[in-house]
DNA sequence: GCCAAACGGTTACGTTTGCAACCATCACAG
DNA sequence: CTGTGATGGTTGCAAACGTAACCGTTTGGC
């Protein structure tokens, strides 16, 4: 019991899934090689994860936004954006500012010295790409 | 000081990213997102991991395959295959035999049990895919 | 005006992950 | 043969992650 188990004929047709053309998979692969290679690029150069810098660059393209907007926008699950925040702002390069009228609710947006870092990172990713 | 800083007029051409047209971040947006739905399909109904579908459907295009080309065919962590490997072990769907002549390597094949479910599996990715 | 439900955001906790160090085996130089 | 380095695979451990439960606040029905 518990043999290896060659592929039957009825396999051979309609069970053989090419992975390489099934979507899911596709997406996942190319997601994981690419985003690897630029992950360490910027964590060489600014100490930064993944999320952090999805969040950084979320954050400077929209200017003022909202933590549950960022996750929205980007597809991160609400508690890594909530760290990733956390640790952009431990390194003071966003500020929250609690809204006026709904105090739930924190508008988020690039310090000085943040928006420095982004531009450096956007020409990084710029030149990446290429 | 440390307070929010507006887009310089330098910022607003050469630095803003369209993040919605820079690869890395769209394949990984994409991927998460699709990967994710259909993540959901399959854990519900094999109890799976996506590691563990992302092994098994691997090793299942390939009839015969060791852990380092799992690794290096879907781009995945080699410790993350091994210890998929040692999942779908537990479950008897897979074998591994030692290879005669280098006793390094495990060649890898699916069991009765492993091509059953393999084929759902790709019924499965097939229905979803559409 | 009041209470239940919804919402933005954070946190405690168990699980998953990746790095580095490791074991066993093999290749091959001397 | 011997030892040095490479290779296939596993594991210990710390960091990252997602789920669910939570806090404070607001909304909407009554």
């Amino acid at each position: 019991m518990n043999v290896p188990c060659k592929p039957s004929a009825q396999d051979r047709g309609a069970a053989e899934l090419a992975l390489e053309s099934f979507l899911p998979y596709r997406l996942a692969r190319a997601a994981e090689i690419v985003s690897r290679q630029f992950a360490a690029l910027y964590r060489q150069r600014h100490g930064m994860t993944r999320p952090e810098w999805r969040t950084l660059a979320t954050i400077g393209q929209f200017n003022r936004i909202t933590a549950t907007e960022i996750g929205a926008h980007s597809s991160m699950h609400k508690t890594k954006v909530s760290r990733a925040i956390r640790a952009l702002e431990e390194r003071k390069w966003i500020i929250r500012q609690v809204d006026e009228t709904d105090r739930r609710i924190e508008h988020i947006e690039l310090t000085r010295e943040g928006r420095k870092n982004y531009r450096e990172l956007v020409a990084l990713a710029r030149t990446y790409e290429a």
